[in-house]
DNA sequence: TTCAATATTTGTCGAAACGCAAATCAATAG
DNA sequence: CTATTGATTTGCGTTTCGACAAATATTGAA
């Protein structure tokens, strides 16, 4: 492990605020950590020794149920903090995390996480606004759940997946990671049989192209207007 | 509105462990309330003007969609706090509030939130846990809706109602508060319909007693099993 | 008591989406 | 280059559950 330069998270939104002499005490407690394509960071009901922050890539967070289902609960994105079970009073983690491309993440052991919100308000704060942030996210989520049919809510997911780590490319916004139509239906409840005909339909219809783990939106208006159809109307 | 005393919101979760003459300057600042059954106490959207401790009664949040769908997101018992966007960091409230059977509340102005929080970090520490464990909440009935059929979410849906409200009679558990078909539809995504035919056919079996509005659990054990089951097996 | 409003029950039909199966296609390791 | 593995596509039968409709039951108000 190499020595950390404060400015790696200088600009990243939970550090934002931070004097830059702080910002080295922090990362001096710090581990770096690249963790390959599909590598397991960390699992559903371990005991939170660490929390993260991750640099570079894109982190799955998967939760597993008893009866061996799963449901990808979201997409973690550089610059974003993760494994954050001392902010929830948790001391195991409630899913797994799961590098959806190479990565490199910053770990700390869990209990700084007492030191940390102590001594930086604005860490504290900024944390705590994202917790709040993802229970809005998750509540979004149950509703659409509830109430959305399936061809929604995949349009739905897709479009947001497009929007936020999207890259532009000649044919449209590409989804930066590979994604395959299992991931998919683990993000909206449903098979990827279904997920893979509606992929097709899309295609035909050109708002979407897709190959192997690889998404391209062509129509982004098109796809929202599926996103957002109500079928009663 | 008379004298607050102390005893009020001594032993209640958020505030326990704030000394007694702190409690009384924090009532100072309270406004007790009563909302008879069916009153909306505040609606999604509306600026978050206060903060709010159930004392008596339950209150069902109730989320609603641009389609004009809607969800109950969950039901609030006394003890508990509600409405407190500003822990979200939210200048709006995210859901309708309605008293689901006569209620008393306090509540506070949401502008207090911060001093409170400031000056009795046991009470900013509650309720982070508090928003914490709601995440978990919304997450695992994410999870539910995504991987869950309808039968297994409704006997959930009833079996945790039951456990957590409901009052022992001669017949079972009664479900401590007035709750339709309809609600129970909008808790698990389904319809009045199907709800009505699962309720039917459980009576049936003696597992359930129902009438209008009240909700008898005869045999809970018998629906803890349609709660658990998995299909696959 | 009677009426109106609400809640509940039940039947029938059909569409959405799942499960299973099998074929095809793409990527990677030898 | 080829074989193997994993991902995707597509077809088909089946199930679940929603939509619609109509009858019945319960409650509260006049």
């Amino acid at each position: 492990m190499s020595l950390l330069d404060a400015s790696l998270i200088a600009d990243v939104p939970p550090f934002r605020g931070i004097e830059r002499q702080n910002l080295v005490e922090l990362l001096s407690k710090a581990r770096s950590e690249r963790y390959e394509m599909g590598r397991t960071i960390f699992r559903q009901g371990e005991e939170a020794h660490s929390f993260f922050l991750l640099l570079d890539g894109h982190i799955r967070v998967v939760r597993v149920t008893p009866d061996g289902d799963q449901m990808i609960a979201r997409y973690i994105s550089s610059g974003e903090l993760f494994g954050i079970a001392q902010a929830l009073s948790l001391d195991s983690y409630p899913a797994n995390a799961v590098a959806a491309v190479d990565c490199i993440a910053l770990s700390w052991p869990g209990s700084y996480w007492q030191t940390i919100t102590d001594r930086y308000p604005t860490f504290a704060t900024n944390t705590y606004k994202t917790v709040g942030a993802r229970l809005q996210e998750a509540q979004n989520k149950m509703v659409e759940m509830a109430t959305e049919r399936v061809e929604q809510r995949v349009a739905k997911a897709i479009s947001k997946l497009a929007n936020q780590t999207g890259q532009k490319t000649d044919d449209g916004i590409l989804i930066s990671f590979p994604i395959s139509r299992q991931d998919i239906s683990e993000m909206t409840g449903t098979t990827l049989h279904t997920v893979s005909r509606l992929l097709s339909a899309w295609e035909n219809k050109g708002i979407v192209k897709s190959s192997r783990k690889k998404i391209t939106v062509t129509d982004s208006h098109q796809l929202a207007v599926l996103a957002s159809r109500d079928l009663h109307n």
